[in-house]
DNA sequence: CCATGTGAAGGTATTCACAGCC
DNA sequence: GGCTGTGAATACCTTCACATGG
């Protein structure tokens, strides 16, 4: 099944697998089955087969999947082999976190511009990026900077998205609890953490809440 | 349709409807329509009526839903009425960053202890809170406290998931960019940011990219 | 008349089971 | 024998359309 409609929730995988692969390839091998994949990165196997048939044929029957050819295609699907530069907006605690964060590199992925409001932030580094006016959002177009993270305050987000996306960034990942509109053309992805938190006391039971004590 | 098996998906949206509630409830009207809070959460009118309806009658036809009744239920379904505390244990850029975010407090939830292995940050004050030595994550389960953040690299990411549960932690916000393993009374959500970063490029076609200048 | 609640329909994703290939 | 690739079956979620109730 060489041409087809690919599942959103394969794409949310794909970075899953590539990780994977990244650790895996330090044991020596080049081959890796959807078995031992699996174990590592926790999705069946079957599923990992199925995703990796949307692309085409990745692996050989009988010894498994090239791990570095399986890497390379599978960046070059999520366009990371393209894509590598992204700006971050709001360098509060969060931002500053996420600006020093090591774990975009594994990705290819590197932020390479950071912008604030704040007149006393301006001009300084954080991380080895200096933090430029958010006034100057609009330079991202000539800078090929086509991803944003957005770590402002609520309230500050939606101007900021609109902001970004009159300036040619294309995705943006969004840390601000709310709704945010954007162009189709853009695609916004929200990460909400307190929601993420706040869902999780659904999953325990109330009564063994009780004999928790 | 009063009692039926909830859709993870719905679980995954009540925070969001919860946080939309709270938004509107500043507006002085006491009910809203599921028209009205679609607008606002960026959700389905349809979809948020079925979601309601699985957990049983809380809106009136013609009138809409009780915003205070509504915010009620949901919070005993999530049982934000009953859970409000969490721990964190890894007090690096993103631990910090964590420990002063105040979205938690709209779900009642309060992060009230913090752990960490460096010697120098033990006993400190990051945002109020005293940082304890992670040999100590073993006093949670007599100070009642069932979730907890993990935010520590990722090669300490299991052994710290092995003590939260050793500890009677019962649900797991892991932002450590790797698989881990729980016995099934806990509940894991792995956060994974730079995957969320990774799978943005997909959605940016080749083509315009070029004409990007 | 207005807005909810819900069976039924439609769509999407997961799981299975096995044919086909190394 | 081992492991991939995939149609078919199943489960899950979303969307629709409308009956029902204030």
């Amino acid at each position: 099944m060489r041409y087809h409609k690919i599942p959103d929730e394969t794409v949310r995988r794909l970075p899953i697998y590539l990780r994977g692969l990244m650790g895996s390839a330090g044991q020596g091998l080049d081959h890796i089955s959807s078995q031992s994949l699996a174990d590592f990165v926790g999705v069946n196997s079957w599923q990992i087969r199925k995703d990796f048939s949307y692309f085409g044929d990745f692996g050989t029957p009988g010894v498994g999947y090239n791990i570095d050819k399986l890497a390379k295609g599978i960046k070059k699907i999520l366009r990371l082999d393209v894509i590598r530069k992204a700006a971050l907006v709001g360098v509060g605690d969060l931002g500053s976190a996420l600006l020093g964060y090591p774990g975009f590199k594994i990705y290819g992925l590197d932020i390479v511009a950071a912008f604030d409001v704040d007149p006393d932030k301006v001009g300084s580094m954080v991380s080895g990026i200096e933090i430029e006016d958010a006034a100057r959002i609009d330079t991202l177009r000539q800078r090929e900077i086509s991803l944003a993270i957005v770590a402002v305050p609520r309230t500050a987000a939606q101007l900021t998205v609109d902001k970004l996306a009159a300036a040619g960034v294309r995705g943006i990942l969004n840390f601000a609890p709310c709704k945010v509109s954007a162009p189709k053309r853009v695609k916004v992805i929200t990460l909400d953490i307190a929601m993420e938190l706040a869902r999780l006391p659904y999953y325990i039971p109330r009564i063994e809440q009780m004999s928790e004590l």
